[in-house]
DNA sequence: CGGTAGATTGAGAGTCCTCAAGCTCTGTGG
DNA sequence: CCACAGAGCTTGAGGACTCTCAATCTACCG
């Protein structure tokens, strides 16, 4: 991992410039939206691997949009279990719970360095107000997140371990891929097997022999931090995961 | 359980006389609000307990505010396994994720009879561009949503049967309770032990062997379709669950 | 009075967990 | 150049929690 500032991908100044909005793997915005959003954005933000980026138990803080790197939310018992929820991508807005909820609070941590657009939380109802289209965008990125986490629970309440592993390499794989992030055939893969492990809700040595069995199966692999998908077809048999290509997101 | 329509609740005619909304569990909304809201139900509808409001598979669907009744959210996979998501309750929307969703879709069935209003699909747009108010509301709805899910996701992957059987307990009560829903002491509970077990990700025999163990050691009893805390404080303690009070909910 | 849904119980089998080491690789410092 | 420390990955063994299979029991209904 590099020092800060992290890599070589800082938030740029204007929006015009962003990487992600160009990319294409995300909806348009009118010039007129984008310069609000770029209005609303108070500052950008550069955070170590590992750092928090919200506390568990604080409300408030920021809401972000994460523009660089891999984070996750999580939630822990007070003896130090701890449940990942999702891991945030970048495109992926992050905090928004923490503005509506009822104290059931999440901590959100940095997996790489990371690169953040800041909004005000108190600007939010503005957005709302006076860009209709935008606030039905995050309402957009909710219900996508809250997908998500469903998928998630499916997977810890009712698939055995070798099924939760690969259920897991089928989603991030083709989420990375939908943002253009794959190459060769591999994508990034920073994540160790404690977060795998946190995010399926399994032991860490459990999940290290099931890994380990795929791997052997021909299924996938990884090393050097990548991940490479060497059976798709019978990871996705594996996983009972048969969803629809993902579409384009909007990104605030 | 009634023969249709359900019980003496159906939804009124005119949101001036809606129990829930006078029932003060609810932030106020303004008449012009109201009007507006009413203007947007396109009709209210009865279904029996164990109907299907909307189907796994298909999008679309309309969308819906429970009015009165039970009902919950669920995926399978293939072989059948069933994992409940979140359990709905007066006041919930429903069917906010078909709108967006990457195809990731789930089911949603009733438990008891439930009465509900209905709302055209393509009016959500509408709502978000004429009241932005109440599209921060939906997006308040849905986050909370998201924050119950967080929940059943830390219980299904970091905590054991006794547990996760005591943080539903305390969930299901607290919730209801805020609506007002509490009476002597016990609140209405209309599911039986295979929902426990299926939002719990747990086997129906194993369930069954937690339930009477918690009962036996005073926690609860479930009897006649309905709950009694009867040692919450050590509920509470087992299922390491101290969330903040609940707040008023928006009403759509 | 049979039929059905739901609750209960017992027994045996597995999956998954905890404990305990050992291994590999990398970066640091003498 | 090598010893050392730390993070992450691997492996083995025993035990605990949970699952499946198979019945039985109760309450309610036609």
């Amino acid at each position: 991992m590099d020092i800060l500032p992290p890599g070589p991908v800082s938030c740029p100044p204007s929006c015009a410039a962003c990487r992600l909005r160009n990319s294409g793997a995300f909806t348009p915005v009118s010039a007129d939206e984008m310069a609000f959003i770029e209005s609303f954005r108070s500052s950008t933000l550069n955070r170590p691997a590992g750092s928090t980026l919200m506390h568990e138990q604080k409300p408030g803080g920021k809401l972000f949009t994460l523009y660089a790197g891999w984070a996750f939310r999580y939630k822990t018992l007070s003896d130090g279990r701890r449940q990942i929820l999702n891991f945030l991508l970048p495109g992926d807005l992050i905090g928004l719970q923490q503005e509506f909820s009822d104290g059931a609070l999440h901590g959100i941590e940095a997996v790489t360095d990371v690169s953040l657009c800041v909004f005000p939380r108190d600007g939010l109802w503005e957005l709302f107000r006076r860009y209709p289209n935008l606030g039905y965008d995050i309402t957009w990125l909710a219900a996508r997140e809250e997908g998500m986490v469903d998928d998630n629970l499916l997977s810890a309440g009712r698939r055995n371990a070798a099924e939760r592993v690969a259920m897991l390499l089928m989603h991030l794989y083709r989420r990375l891929e939908h943002l253009g992030l794959a190459q060769d055939g591999s994508v990034e893969f920073p994540i160790n097997q404690q977060h795998i492990a946190d995010i399926l809700g399994l032991s860490l040595v459990h999940t290290n022999k099931t890994l380990r069995r795929l791997r052997q199966l021909g299924l996938h692999e990884i090393r050097n931090g990548r991940l490479w998908l060497r059976n798709p077809k019978a990871l996705q048999r594996l996983a009972d995961y048969y969803d629809a290509p993902l579409r384009r997101a909007p990104l605030v």
